[in-house]
DNA sequence: CGGTGAAATGTAATCGATTACATGACACCG
DNA sequence: CGGTGTCATGTAATCGATTACATTTCACCG
C-alpha cells in the first residue's frame, strides 16, 4: 500500500499523509486520527527506499566483521544492533571471513546500498584498501578492534593487557611462556598482542619468546598437541583468542596434559562461553558489547553533527582480567628454569 | 555519483548508460566501453533506493533469528549468507532474542525495507503473529528450524534424533536417563526434542522421564548441579542444544561428577566448537549450514518462479549422531537399577 | 463586514534508477 | 532510388516518498 492509497482513502493529498506521521503537529488532531486509521486499515508501511531516495539518508549502519563464528564478533554485533534500535537506525552486517578482498567488497556493497555510516572490524587499517575507499567517498565509520593513529578507532589496550598477563603469569612462577596466535600478517589485533607478550617477556627479564602461529579459521589442535610435547615445553600459554585457548587446552588433553596442573592457559577476549567451560576459561576480558555500542553511538553522534569522525575520537575502553581455572601456579618452579 | 553525472559525461543519455550496465548486448561495444570507462573514473555505484523503487525488487532477504550468541544459528546465517551471495542476493539479518514482540518487529521492519524474501526461525510456528502478518502481505518466506504442516519449512527431525540419542544410551546401559531443556513454551523445537525423549523413553520400556526445564537465557548452571546431586541422580544427559550440554557438563564437575565418568551427556545442534572442547562434545549434529543454504535455495527458487512457497515444499534434513567424549557406558548398571 | 495573518492543506518538483515507446541511422533489396 | 526492417539511442513516464511553495480556511480584530 502506498501513501497514495491511503490519501485516497482518506480523502487528503499525500503531502498531509505524509505530514501526519512525519510531522504530526502540522497536521489537525482530526485529520491525523483519520490519516492513521486509514493507514491502519489498509496496513500502510511507508516505503523505505522512496523515502531514502529522497531524503538520501536511509537510518542504516552497515557493519563489516570477520565472522560470526567467533563468539567476540557476535557479542559486539549484539551490542551495535541494541545501540542502533535505541538509536532509529537498522543495522546490515557483512562478513569478510577474514579475507581482505571481502573487506572491499563489502564496504562497496555497503556504499551501494546508502548506509549512512559503517562500523567495521578490519584486518589492518594501515593496509587496508576498503578504508582507503571509504575515506575517499566521505561517510563516517568507526572501526572497532582496530586500533591505529589515523582512524577513529575503538577497542581496548591490546598490548598492556597481554603483557599484563605475562606478568600474573610470572608472578605464579612460570618463566617458559609461549604465545599462541593466529597468522599474525592476518590482523593488527594479533600483531598488538604479540607486542604485548614480547614486552610482558622483556620486563620480566626473560628470554627466548616463544611465539607458536597456527591458522586462523582451521582448528589446528594436532599441530599445537605436537608442540606442547617437546622437551623445555612451555608451562603457559598465553593465547591471542578464546578460540585459540579452548583448542590449546584441548591440544594439551590430548598430549596428556593437565590444565591447569601441568599448563596454564590465557584466553583473550572474554567470551561468555568460557565461564560455562570446564576448567573455566581465564582471559583477559574486552567489553564485547560495550565495544559495539560505544562505536554505534560515536557515529550516531557524528553524524548527527554532519562532521565525519576524527581519530582523535577513539576511544580506549577498560579491559579485565577475568578469572578462571585454567590458569593456576607453576607446579615446580625449580625444574622449570 | 549518478548515472546522470556517467551520461553526460560520456555524452550519451541515461537509458544508454543503464543498458550499458543491465544488458551489455543492446548497446554497441564503443559505447559500452565509453560508458565503462567514464563510469570508473567517476566511482559510480548504481543508487540501490532508486533500483529498487523503479524495479521493486531489492534483491535483499530477511533472516530473523533468536540469536547469534547460540553458533548453531551463527552457522546456519553463514550458510545462508553464502547461498545468498551466490545467488546474486544481499541479506539482512535481525535478531530476536526470542521475544515473541520482536519477531514481529523484525518482520515488520523487514518489510518495510522491502525485502524479497524472508527467511526466519520463529518461536512456535503455530501462533506466530509474524507469520500471520508475513502471509497475508504475500511475502514469500522458509522458516528454518521450525517444522509445521502449512509452513514451508527446513530442518531435521527432532523427534526421530532424540529418540535416537536415549536409543543410543539404553544400549550403553543407561536407564536413568533425564532430558535438561530450555523452557518448552518458547520453541517449538524444544517440544519436538522432548517428545522424542518421551518415546525414546517409552520405546525402551523406561518409565519416569524426567524433565528439567531450565531457563532459556541465562546460564542456570547451580539450578542444574543441584538436581545432579539428588538421590537416584540420572546416569545420562539428553541435552536440548549444545550450549545447555557444555553448562551441564560445567554443572556436573561442581557437583564432583566426571564426564563422562560419572555421567553421559549428549548434545544437539552440532556446532563446530564442540568438537574442540574436553570432553569433546557427543552431539546430534544438524547441518547448520546446509539448513541455511537450502532454505535459501528454496525462496530463490520459489521467488524465480513467482510463486509463493507451499507447505509441502518442506525439506527434512539428515542429522548425524557426532560421537565425542562426554558420552560412555554407564559404569555399573546393576548400581543404577 | 472586510482585512489580516496563522494554520492547515494541496500542488508539483525532486531523488536516481528502469523501461516503454519514439526516433534516427543505416544496410539491403527490388 | 525509395521502401523496409534492424539496431542503437534518446525521450519521458514511473516507482513512492518528502518538501518548497502556493493556496485555502478561518478566527479575530477594528
Amino acid at each position: 500500500m502506498s501513501i497514495q492509497a491511503v490519501a485516497a482513502k482518506a480523502g487528503v493529498s499525500v503531502a498531509t499523509v505524509s505530514r501526519a506521521f512525519n510531522f504530526p503537529d502540522k497536521v489537525t488532531r482530526s485529520t491525523r486520527e483519520l490519516v492513521e486509521r486509514v493507514a491502519r486499515e489498509l496496513d500502510y508501511v511507508p516505503n523505505a527506499s522512496a523515502r531514502t531516495l529522497r531524503t538520501q539518508r536511509s537510518r542504516a549502519l552497515g557493519v563489516v566483521l570477520p565472522t560470526l563464528l567467533n563468539p567476540t564478533f557476535a557479542e559486539c554485533l549484539q551490542g551495535i544492533a541494541r545501540a542502533a534500535i535505541a538509536g532509529g537506525y537498522a543495522i546490515i552486517p557483512v562478513t569478510t571471513g577474514y579475507q581482505l578482498d571481502e573487506e572491499e567488497r563489502a564496504v562497496h556493497l555497503l556504499l551501494a546500498g546508502n548506509v549512512d555510516g559503517l562500523i567495521l572490524v578490519v584486518s589492518n587499517p594501515s593496509t587496508s584498501a576498503a578504508l582507503a575507499r571509504l575515506r575517499s567517498a566521505g561517510t563516517p565509520y568507526v572501526l572497532a578492534y582496530n586500533r591505529h593513529p589515523e582512524h577513529p578507532c575503538v577497542t581496548v589496550d591490546g598490548e598492556a593487557a597481554v603483557a599484563d598477563a605475562v606478568a600474573r603469569l610470572v608472578l605464579l612462577g612460570h618463566r617458559r611462556i609461549a604465545m599462541v596466535s593466529g597468522t599474525l600478517a592476518a590482523s593488527d589485533r594479533a600483531q598488538q598482542r604479540y607486542r604485548g607478550y614480547r614486552k610482558g617477556m622483556a620486563d620480566a627479564g626473560l628470554k627466548a619468546p616463544s611465539l607458536i602461529e597456527v591458522p586462523f579459521v582451521e582448528s589446528a589442535v594436532d599441530a599445537l598437541a605436537g608442540v606442547l610435547q617437546a622437551p623445555g615445553r612451555p608451562t603457559a600459554l598465553v593465547c591471542s583468542n578464546d578460540l585459540l585457548a579452548i583448542r590449546s587446552i584441548r591440544a594439551a588433553h590430548l598430549g596428556g596434559l593437565g590444565v591447569p596442573d601441568d599448563l596454564s592457559v590465557i584466553g583473550f577476549d572474554g567470551i561468555a562461553l568460557g565461564e560455562d567451560l570446564t576448567p573455566a576459561l581465564t582471559t583477559i576480558a574486552q567489553p564485547n558489547d560495550d565495544i559495539g555500542r560505544r562505536s554505534v553511538e560515536l557515529l550516531i553522534q557524528a553524524m548527527a553533527g554532519g562532521t565525519a569522525l576524527q581519530a582523535d575520537a577513539s576511544l580506549l575502553l577498560p579491559y579485565f582480567f577475568r578469572d578462571g581455572e585454567s590458569c593456576a601456579a607453576a607446579r615446580n618452579t625449580t625444574a622449570t628454569r
